[in-house]
DNA sequence: GCCGTTTTCGGCCCGACTGTTTTCAGTCG
C-alpha cells in the first residue's frame, strides 16, 4: 500500500522536525499525511494522470511536498527523510508513544541522559535516574514507570465491535447517578469507527449543580470495579485506565454547553479544526462551551443550533472525518444514511449444515423476530473442508429442505422466505468448486476467496475477475479477504474489480465480522453505482448482531438505504434477482 | 509548509489537569 507508507515517512518527517522545534513545519507534513492515509485514490495513480499538479491539488499538499511525493514514487525515497534520520540519533515514535513524554522532555531526557530509546529509558528509570533531572521529578519517574509498563500489555486499539457492549455498560450505569440528567458517549466511539483508541463520556448536569454532586459523580466514575488506575481526577475531568487496558474519560458538562461539547469531543480534531476555521472567518469563536460571539455565548445548547448557526446541515458522526463533509453540509446535500432499521435481510449467514449452530428454521425464526423479510442461506462449500462445505449433493438437499420450510410459510401467509444461495469458494485458477448446474438452481451465488490469498497483484485480480465471470454471480463477497485486526488485505486492483462489478451489476458484500470493504472503498463503489450488501457472516445466534457493524462501516462510506440490496422489500428483490423462490 | 470570498503575507484550535516550581510549562485530546 503505497499511500500507507508514504503517510507513514511524511508523519516522521513530522516527528523529526516536531523533536527539532521548528515551528508549524510539523503539523503541515502531519496534516499531509494525515490526508494521503485517508485516500481512496491510489497516490500512484493520481500521479501517473495528473502529474505534479495532481498531487498538489490534494488538500494538505503544496509545492515542496509535492515534489518529496514525485522524488518518493521515482526513486522510493525521501532524501529530505533521510537527512533527517541521519541527524537525529532519537527514536521519538517509540518513546512519544509513552504517555506524558512529550518533545520538550523527550529531548531533555536525550541531552541529560542520553535516552535514545524506550530501552534506554528504561534502564534509565530501574536506576532512578530520571527523577533528579531538572523540571522532572519523584512523581513523574513514577508516571512513566507506569506509563512503560501500560505500553508493554496495551492492545494498542481495540476493535469497536468487541468492546462497545462493556462501553455500553459503562454507559447505562453512569446515567443512573444521582445528579446526572444526561449521557452521551462522544469521540471516535460515536463516529463509529471500526477500532477506538479510547472512550468519552460526557455528563450532562444542572448549571447549578452542588459541590458534592460533581463529586458523587466523579468519585463513582474513577471506582467502578473496571478501573485499574487513576489518571486524572477534577470537577470537569476525570480519566481511568480500566482492566481491558482501555481508557476512559468522563467530562462532566453543564447542559447549557451538552451539545457544544458533544460536537467538541465526538471531533474527529481534523473536522473540529475545519469548523473552528469556519467559526473564526464569521467573527465567532467555537470551544467545547460553546459558539461565542465576543464573550457572549450565542449558542451552545445542541449540536444541531451549532452547526446551523455556522450556515450548514448537522453532520452524523460517521461522517466528520475532516474530508469532504463540511463542504457537502454547507450546500446542504449531507444523504440520509443507511440505519439498522432500513435492513431487510443479510445474505451472509451460515446453518448447521456447514457447522453453524443454528438449523435453518431456527434462523428463519431468529430473522423474523429480527424483522427481517428474506434471510439469504449462504454456506460455505466442498472445498473448504474445514468449514464443513456442501458438496454439489447437499447444496440440492439443502435447497429442497428450504423449498419446505418457504411451503410452510407460505401456506400460513407468513411474508418471510428463505433465499438459496452459497459461499462458493473460488479456487486458485479462479473457477469456482460448485457446477454451473447446481448454481442455477440456487436464488443467487456468492463468491469468495478463503485460500492461496498469497498471490500477486496480477494473480489475484485476474483470478477474481475469472470467478466474477460466472453467469450466476450475484455477490463478490468480502472483497479484499481483510479480516481487521487479524488478517490484512490481500495484494488486489480493486479498481478492476468495481469496473467490472459496475459492468456486470455484481454487488460488493460489506461484511460486517470483517470489516471488509473498509468505508472508503465503499463510498467508492456507491460513487459508481454498485449495489453494496452488507453480511454479518454469523456462523452463530449471536453473530447475527454484527449486521449493527455492518451497518456503521457503511454509514461510514456514506451509504444510503437506496446504495444497498438487503434493504429492498422481498417482492422487488424477487424481481431484482429473478429469485426461483415464491 | 500550507492556505486564501479579509489571497501572495501572516497566521496556523484551545482549554483542563498535573507536577514542579513558586507562577507556569508540558502534555493531552
Amino acid at each position: 500500500m503505497t499511500n500507507r507508507e508514504l503517510a507513514k515517512l511524511l508523519f516522521e518527517i513530522g516527528d523529526f522536525l516536531e523533536l527539532q522545534e521548528v515551528p508549524f513545519k510539523p503539523k503541515a507534513y502531519q496534516q499531509a499525511a494525515i490526508t494521503i492515509d485517508s485516500l481512496a485514490e491510489d497516490i500512484r495513480k493520481i500521479y501517473s494522470q495528473s502529474g505534479l499538479k495532481g498531487l498538489e491539488n490534494i488538500s494538505g499538499v503544496g509545492k515542496s511536498i509535492a515534489e518529496k511525493i514525485e522524488e518518493y514514487l521515482i526513486t522510493g525515497k525521501i532524501a529530505y527523510y533521510e537527512e533527517l534520520k541521519a541527524e537525529s540519533p532519537i527514536a521519538f515514535e517509540e518513546l512519544n508513544k509513552v504517555e506524558g513524554l512529550g518533545v520538550k522532555k523527550i529531548k531533555k531526557l536525550y541531552e541529560q541522559l542520553g535516552i535514545r530509546n524506550l530501552k534506554d529509558l528504561e534502564e534509565a528509570i530501574k536506576k532512578h535516574k530520571v527523577s533528579p533531572v531538572f523540571g522532572f521529578g519523584e512523581k513523574t519517574e513514577q508516571n512513566i514507570r507506569e506509563a512503560i509498563d501500560f505500553l508493554k500489555q496495551s492492545k494498542g486499539r481495540f476493535l469497536l465491535r468487541e468492546v462497545l457492549p462493556d462501553i455500553e455498560k459503562i454507559e447505562n450505569r453512569l446515567k443512573k447517578i444521582r445528579g446526572v440528567k444526561k449521557v452521551s458517549i462522544a469521540g471516535s466511539v460515536r463516529r463509529r469507527k471500526e477500532t477506538i483508541g479510547d472512550v468519552d463520556f460526557l455528563v450532562g448536569v444542572s448549571e447549578d449543580i452542588e459541590r458534592y454532586s460533581v463529586e458523587r459523580i466523579m468519585n463513582t466514575f474513577v471506582s467502578m470495579d473496571e478501573v485499574i488506575k487513576v489518571v486524572s481526577k477534577g470537577d470537569t475531568r476525570s480519566s481511568i485506565k480500566t482492566k481491558w487496558g482501555l481508557d476512559m474519560d468522563l467530562r462532566l458538562i453543564r447542559l447549557g454547553s451538552f451539545g457544544a461539547a458533544l460536537q467538541y469531543f465526538t471531533g474527529s480534531k481534523e473536522h473540529n479544526i475545519e469548523l473552528r476555521k469556519i467559526a473564526i472567518k464569521e467573527g465567532l469563536k467555537l470551544n467545547e462551551y460553546g459558539l461565542f460571539k465576543n464573550k457572549t455565548k450565542i449558542k451552545g445548547e445542541t449540536e444541531e443550533e451549532i452547526y446551523e448557526r455556522l450556515g450548514m446541515e448537522w453532520i452524523p458522526p460517521e461522517l466528520r472525518e475532516g474530508s469532504i463533509e463540511i463542504e457537502v453540509a454547507k450546500s446542504k446535500k449531507i444523504p440520509k444514511l443507511v440505519e439498522l432499521s432500513d435492513i431487510k435481510g443479510d445474505f451472509h449467514c451460515h446453518s448447521a449444515w456447514d457447522g453453524g449452530d443454528m438449523s435453518l428454521k431456527d434462523m428463519a425464526q431468529d430473522a423474523i423476530l429480527r424483522g427481517y423479510e428474506y434471510l439469504g442461506i449462504n454456506d460455505h462449500t466442498k472445498s473448504l473442508k474445514i468449514e464443513n462445505g456442501l458438496d454439489e449433493d447437499a447444496l440440492l438437499r439443502q435447497g429442497k429442505e428450504i423449498d419446505k420450510i418457504n411451503r410452510e410459510f407460505a401456506e400460513n401467509n407468513i411474508a418471510f422466505r428463505l433465499l438459496k444461495g452459497s459461499e462458493v469458494d473460488i479456487l486458485k485458477d479462479g473457477s469456482l468448486d460448485i457446477e454451473d448446474r447446481v448454481l442455477k438452481t440456487l436464488d443467487y451465488v456468492s463468491i469468495s476467496i478463503h485460500n492461496n490469498l498469497k498471490m500477486t497483484k496480477e494473480q489475484m485480480t485476474q483470478r477474481i475477475l475469472k470467478a466474477m465471470s460466472n453467469p450466476y454471480v450475484k455477490i463478490l463477497n468480502h472483497p479484499t479477504t481483510r479480516i481487521l485486526g487479524k488478517r490484512e488485505e490481500c495484494e488486489i486492483d480493486l479498481d478492476a474489480i468495481f469496473n467490472y462489478a459496475q459492468k456486470r451489476s455484481i454487488s460488493l458484500e460489506i461484511n460486517s465480522y470483517r470489516s471488509d470493504l473498509d468505508s472508503q472503498s465503499a463510498k467508492k463503489a456507491k460513487e459508481m453505482g454498485i449495489k453494496l450488501t452488507i453480511g454479518s457472516d454469523a456462523h452463530t445466534k449471536i453473530e447475527f448482531n454484527d449486521m449493527t457493524y455492518g451497518v456503521f462501516q457503511a454509514r461510514r462510506g456514506w451509504v444510503e438505504k437506496k446504495d444497498l440490496i438487503n434493504t429492498i422489500s422481498l417482492d422487488k428483490l424477487k424481481k431484482y434477482w429473478q429469485l426461483k423462490t415464491n
